[in-house]
DNA sequence: CTCTGAACTGCAAGCGTTTGCAGGAAAGGG
DNA sequence: CCCTTTCCTGCAAACGCTTGCAGTTCAGAG
C-alpha cells in the first residue's frame, strides 16, 4: 500500500542502508546520492515507518504527559505548551489522563504500561503514591515533575510557599486580620505539595503577623469554581466572617466572587479576594492574583526532558523554580473594619 | 534489560507463539498453559513491546486527536473526554496541536506525518484546507470530525444554526430588537462551519422577526474572552447601542459582561447577554446560555472511531447531531427601551 | 606507478512480535 | 481397533527499519 524503504532503494538504485542514512542526514553519503534519494522518496510519498524505527532503535520519539485532569484550566494550559514544544522537536505527545470515567477518584497510575512506549515522561502535579513512584523510577526514563519537587528527579515549579506568602502579606498590609484560606483537599496524598505549601505559606504569614489562624478559616475548594463558591458561602455565614479570602487558585476565587455577589457582599469594599494562577479571566474580572507561568512551566519541562534525552550523562536532578508576581487589580482593598 | 517474549517462553517451557496467544486471550490455548504463561509473565514483569506488535500487526492502538488549540475551554473539555474514552479501550491518545509557537496563525496540518502512526483520527473543529483534507482522506483511516459535518466522513456536532436561533429567538421574545452578534473570525476558512452557522442562525432569526441586521452589530470576538470584551466595547460605543448581545461562545460572553461592567452598564437591566457552550463558570456567574454537550461530543467521537475500527465494513458516514438546550439564567431580561 | 587513507556504499543481522501452516496428541465414531 | 476430528502447540517467515562491519573507489602522497 504505502511505499517502504525497499521501494525507495530500488527506485534510487541504492541499498536500503543508504536510503536510511541519506534521509536521516547522517554523514558519509555523497551529496548526489542524498539528493537522488530525497527526490525519489518524496516522489513516492515515502514516510519512514515509526513502528519499524522504534523497533530497530529502541527509541520511540514520544513523551508521555501524565495529568490528573486535562479539562481543568491549569492542566490544559500546561499540556498545550508541552505539546507545542514536543511537536517542534518532532516528538509525539502521548496524553495520559488519570481521571476515572465517573467519580472524582483518580485511577491508579500504571507505570509499566508505559514501558517501551515513550522515551521520557512529564508528570503534572499528580499526587503519586510511593509505589507508583517506585514503579515510575523503575522505568529508568528521564522524568520531570511539574508543580512538585520530587526528590531524585527533575522538576520545574514555583515556590508555592512564597507565592502564598506574597498573597497573604498583601492582605495583611491592607490591614486585614481575618483572612481565610480556600485550598485543595486537606487529605492530600504525598508528593502533591502545592496545596500543602500554599496553606503553609498562609498560616506562617498570619502567625508572623501575630494572628492565630482560626480553624474555620481554613476550608477546601477542591480547585474548582463551584466548590470555591460553596467554601465561600460557608465562610461568609460564620458569625464573624473573614474580611479577606485567599484562594489557592483563580478558579476557586471566581467561585468566591460569585458567592459574594449572591449574598450581596461588595468586593472589595466588604470583602477582599485574591487568587493564584493568572487565569485569562482573572484579568477580565479584575481579580487580584499571584501570577504563575503555567505555559512556561510546561514548556520548560518539555525542553528539560528533551535535553535529558540528548545528554544521557546529564540525568541530573535539576530543580527549577520559576518566579511569580503579584498582579494588583480590583478585588483587594483596605480593610474597613 | 526488560523481559522479552522469548524469556517468558523459555521460563514457561513453551514457544513464543503460545505465549503470544495465551497472553492475548486467543482461543486454542489450554487453560493450564494459559495460567502458567500468565504467571510467568507477570513474575518476570513482562510487558509486550508495543513497537514490535505494531510492526507485526500493522495496528498501532493509537488514535490521533487533532485540535487547533488545547488550552481553550472547549478543546480541553473535548480532549479530556476523548482521552478517557480511548484509555478505557486500551488505545493511546496522540495529541496533535496546530497552534504556532508564536503568532495566532495555525500550522499547516501534515496528514502524512501520521501515516502508520495511528489507527484512526479525531479532528476537533479544525478548519482544514481542501488540500489538507485530501491528504487526510488519502490516509484511508477512520476519521471523525467534531463540530463540523465534512461530507464523506463521519462527524458528531450540534446543530449550530438551531442553537443560534434558540438564543436569538429568546432575545426577540424578550422584546429586544437591536441584537448584536459576537462571533468568530468572519474570514473563516472552509469546513469550519460553526461560526458561520451561528452567524447565519442569528441573521435568519432577526429577518424572520422583520429586523434587518445592522452590519455594525456583527462583530468578531475570536472566541476569546479578551477579544469578546473588545468587541463589546465597540458595540456599546455605537450611537445606538444594542440592547442585547448574543455571543457564539460563553468565553466571549464573559468578555462582554466584563466590558459592560467597565462602562457601568447593568446586566440584564440595560443589556442582555447570552452565550453558547455551557461553560463551568457560566452557571456561576449566572450567564444565560445555550448548553451544548462538549465532553459528550468528544466521548462519542472517540467511541465512533473505535467502533469503525472494529467493523471495518461499516466505514459509513454517520453524522450525529447532539441536542442543545437553553439554560435560562440571570443575564437576559425584557427589553426596557 | 604503487600504496594509504578517506569517503561512500552494501550486506546482513538484528529489533520483538504475530500468524499461517503443519505436526501431534487426545477424543470420539464406526 | 482404526480412522477422523478437534484441540493444542511449535516452526519459521514476515513486519520495515537501523547499523556494525566489510568492501569498493578514488585522490593524493611517496
Amino acid at each position: 500500500m504505502s511505499a517502504r524503504i525497499q521501494d525507495v532503494a530500488r527506485e534510487a538504485g541504492v541499498s536500503t542502508a543508504t536510503v536510511s542514512r541519506a534521509l536521516r542526514g547522517l554523514p558519509n553519503v555523497s551529496d548526489q546520492t542524498r539528493t537522488t534519494v530525497s527526490r525519489v522518496a518524496d516522489q513516492l510519498g515515502y514516510v519512514v515507518s515509526r513502528s519499524a524505527s522504534r523497533l530497530a532503535t529502541g527509541r520511540t520519539l514520544a513523551i508521555a504527559v501524565i495529568a490528573p485532569f486535562i479539562e481543568r484550566w491549569f492542566f490544559a494550559q500546561a499540556v498545550a505548551a508541552i505539546e507545542g514544544e514536543l511537536r517542534q522537536s518532532g516528538f509525539d505527545a502521548l496524553l495520559v489522563g488519570l481521571a476515572q470515567p465517573d467519580g472524582p477518584a483518580r485511577e491508579p497510575f500504571q507505570a509499566d504500561a508505559l514501558k517501551g512506549r515513550v522515551d521520557g515522561i512529564v508528570v503534572l502535579t499528580v499526587p503519586l503514591t510511593g509505589r507508583e513512584l517506585d514503579d515510575l523510577r523503575g522505568l529508568h526514563l528521564p522524568t520531570i515533575f511539574v508543580g512538585a519537587a520530587v526528590p531524585g528527579a527533575m522538576s520545574v515549579r514555583i515556590d508555592d510557599v512564597a507565592a502564598s506568602r506574597v498573597a497573604t502579606r498583601h492582605l495583611l498590609e491592607l490591614g486585614h486580620r481575618r483572612i481565610a484560606y480556600v485550598g485543595g483537599d486537606p487529605r492530600q496524598p504525598i508528593n502533591f505539595t502545592a496545596p500543602a505549601d500554599r496553606r503553609a505559606g498562609w498560616m506562617a504569614s498570619l502567625r508572623e503577623a501575630g494572628i492565630e489562624p482560626d480553624a474555620r478559616w481554613d476550608v477546601t475548594g477542591h480547585f474548582t469554581a463551584a466548590a470555591g463558591a460553596r467554601a465561600a458561602r460557608e465562610l461568609l455565614a460564620l458569625p464573624e466572617p473573614p474580611t479577606a479570602i485567599f484562594c489557592a487558585s483563580d478558579e476557586m476565587a471566581f467561585g468566591v466572587l460569585a458567592a459574594a455577589r449572591e449574598r450581596g457582599i461588595r468586593v472589595p469594599e466588604q470583602l477582599s479576594v485574591i487568587g493564584i494562577d493568572g487565569h485569562e479571566l482573572a484579568e477580565l474580572v479584575g481579580l487580584t492574583t499571584v501570577v504563575q507561568p503555567v505555559a512556561g512551566q510546561g514548556a520548560l519541562a518539555a525542553r528539560m526532558v528533551l535535553e535529558a534525552l540528548r545528554d544521557e550523562r546529564e540525568r541530573g536532578q535539576e530543580h527549577v523554580v520559576l518566579p511569580t508576581h503579584l498582579a494588583l487589580r480590583d478585588t483587594t482593598s483596605s480593610a474597613t473594619t
